[in-house]
DNA sequence: GCTTGACTCTGTACTAGTTACAGGGTTTAG
DNA sequence: CTAAACCCTGTAACTAGTACAGAGTCAAGC
């Protein structure tokens, strides 16, 4: 029913995603027409929409993939699973966040030792704690 | 004076990375040895422990790039050079944390919506509000 | 002086998550 | 019937490295 370009403009994924996600086994490799071209269905649209949704919300390939096994294996898995893999994914991000308020706290530090002057930026201070071993860190 | 392996043991940087960062032209061409050997001197371990900290700090190879060039470049270039690559690094940062903390929030409003119980997992509405759209958003 | 192990050299391929492009075949609208 | 718009495939690019194979080199011990 649905072309490659069709299912990409309706899911407003890029169209050579889609061949990449077929590849990698994100997406089950679709129907051929006699003359090749992919013919996708409701079930792969269905698909594709909760893969960009659940990128969307920076799941890994890999999690992807477990969370449509989860729903693929039918009656064999729990509602704990899907809760356990998306905290799992949460605490991840929190991680990520704290590591980058790390670093911006260090950046703002080192740079407010910088006046931004037009003096030569041989001796800038932001540079100077990037050469030599940090000072002032921690 | 250095191997390879002799400033990638004194930097705590990988021994292949080195060699990454003379392809990427981070890390100036050494000097060689008769067999061919590459050859580090102090400066070398300067610029590669600038570039580890820069690293650790989340800078690009560009960016990077960007700050050694100043430093080369002599006189010809300022502190508020330096610090006005330095103020768009911490913006991106902060952008950054920005779009993560609106996953984290958007994720932990709809792992609330799942209890977490042995029910089968595709009736979860951890994984029915990724394939329908968006409820409860924004 | 020779062997052995540790080092180094090169090119290449792999990772994730796409995107892009070349060179061909197909379908559709006018 | 032709031309545009689509689709097919394989392959390379991106970032920031990491890893590995196969060959050469160096230093220490015997």
């Amino acid at each position: 029913m649905l072309t490659r370009g069709k299912l990409a403009t309706e899911t407003g994924c890029n169209i050579e995603t889609i061949r990449y996600y077929e590849n990698i086994g994100l997406i089950p490799a679709p129907e051929r027409t006699a003359a090749g071209y992919r013919s996708y269905n409701e079930e792969h649209l269905r698909r594709l929409n909760f893969i960009q949704r659940a990128r969307a919300l920076g799941f890994t390939s890999d999690r992807i993939q477990g969370l449509l096994e989860l729903t693929d294996a039918g009656g064999c898995h729990t509602r704990a699973d899907v809760k356990s893999l998306t905290e799992a994914h949460i605490e991840e991000i929190a991680e990520k966040i704290r590591d980058l308020q790390k670093i911006k706290r260090r950046l703002r530090q080192i740079s407010s030792f910088c006046d931004g002057s037009s003096e030569s930026a041989a001796s800038c201070p932001i540079l100077e704690s990037l050469f030599e071993d940090s000072q002032g860190s921690r």
